[in-house]
DNA sequence: CGTTCGTTTGAGGATATTCAATCCATGTGG
DNA sequence: CCACATGGATTGAATATCCTCAAACGAACG
């Protein structure tokens, strides 16, 4: 993965354009080197649930090299610029690549079970400053923090991740700038101390 | 995994017995023959979220194959009869159990998906609805369908999978048995026509 | 300069929670 | 066989949280 071969292909997509579609068959995955993308479901009535966030520094889906196929469509939120890694080039041999994929997915797995409970279980105060600090720590993993942390996420996009309304999410965010705990510049959030974001979380830790 | 050897042994959990508790290494998975169990997170203000359902016929923890840890804590929701697969039997020879177990991996992994969706766009009735037809259709996969299909939760227990309270729980599902959608008997419900209960759930299908 | 996309604000209403009781079946000890 | 304790289901009233609808606003873009 980390092959500094340089013979991997660098791939754009432009904001809104889809990395996957939802059923297709898939021989690569991506590194995304630039950009953030999601992974979502569309409901009937035109609503979006957005099931995964993908942002820069993290493969995009780790879990193709076990099933080749795309249950979910993969759009990008932002212009990325991404690695493609076939996955033909690490299948064969029990590379390193592979149990770093396979990483990769139970780290979305469990990922996945910590956002059921924040979706059960919190306000969307607690939500929304939940998913902050989760992009704080994710970007810092990744190396990807510069001072401070910037979120280019749309409040339609928070809404779509967290399950609320933009409206409400709008609510949420200005009441967090009141009180300081981010800022805005432009359409991009930042959040100055995400150590105190992290505290604001209604009811989350760990027990039993 | 279907290796009919009896080799393996059969272990018995109480209701609210523990088959795993977070943080614990794990050398075995579980197929359970019968009963029901589930992963959960506890709040520190002592609410709880089930993350992961499991019923009979169910291989419980699939990721155990990969990671060897349990993130979170395994509980029994009813009197369990399980079989015991040691991982280490399967591990060496890339046996069909392995690929059994991912294939489970993988079902979890979507399920999850999927219960995202549920708890961040449905309302409470489209969550209760969409989790009934969704244990009718494991049950049926397993082969476990009983006629008519029988859930053995406690109202609580629904409350804590579907993200809701109790009493609210109880209102919806009074409603649903007004309407004539299941019905009880005793402590356990019953779903008579699966199929109905399916069209029930408020905007929830596929699409992009 | 008019669009477009995203944010912001208000008012009103729906949905779900909280707090308390009560009910009911089951199981236990006397 | 009955009194009592227990766990779960049920109900009501009051409240909180979040949504809907609608409009206005601002920046960026062609």
């Amino acid at each position: 993965m980390k092959s500094g071969l340089g013979k991997e292909p660098l791939r754009r997509f432009r904001r809104h354009e889809h990395l996957a579609l939802g059923g297709e068959a898939q021989d690569r995955v991506y590194r995304l080197d630039e950009g953030w993308a999601c992974r979502y479901t569309l409901l009937p009535d035109g609503r979006r649930q957005i099931t995964a966030l993908y942002l820069p520094g993290d493969v995009c889906e780790p879990q193709w090299v076990i099933s080749s196929k795309a249950e979910l469509s993969i759009v990008a939120l932002t212009d990325v610029i991404a690695t493609e890694i076939p996955l033909g080039s690490i299948r064969n041999a029990s590379d390193e690549g592979v149990s770093e994929l396979i990483d990769a997915l139970m780290t979305n797995f469990n990922r996945q079970s910590d956002w059921i409970v924040s979706l059960g279980r919190r306000s969307a105060n607690g939500r929304i400053t939940a998913l902050f600090a989760e992009i704080y720590s994710r970007l810092q993993q990744n190396g990807r923090v510069r001072q401070p942390c910037t979120i280019p996420l749309t409040q339609q996009d928070i809404a779509d991740v967290v399950g609320l309304t933009p409206v409400h999410v709008n609510r949420v965010v200005s009441e967090l700038r009141r009180q300081g705990l981010v800022q805005f510049s432009g359409k991009t959030i930042i959040v100055p101390r995400p150590d105190e974001i992290d505290r604001q979380q209604d009811g989350m830790g760990l027990a039993g």
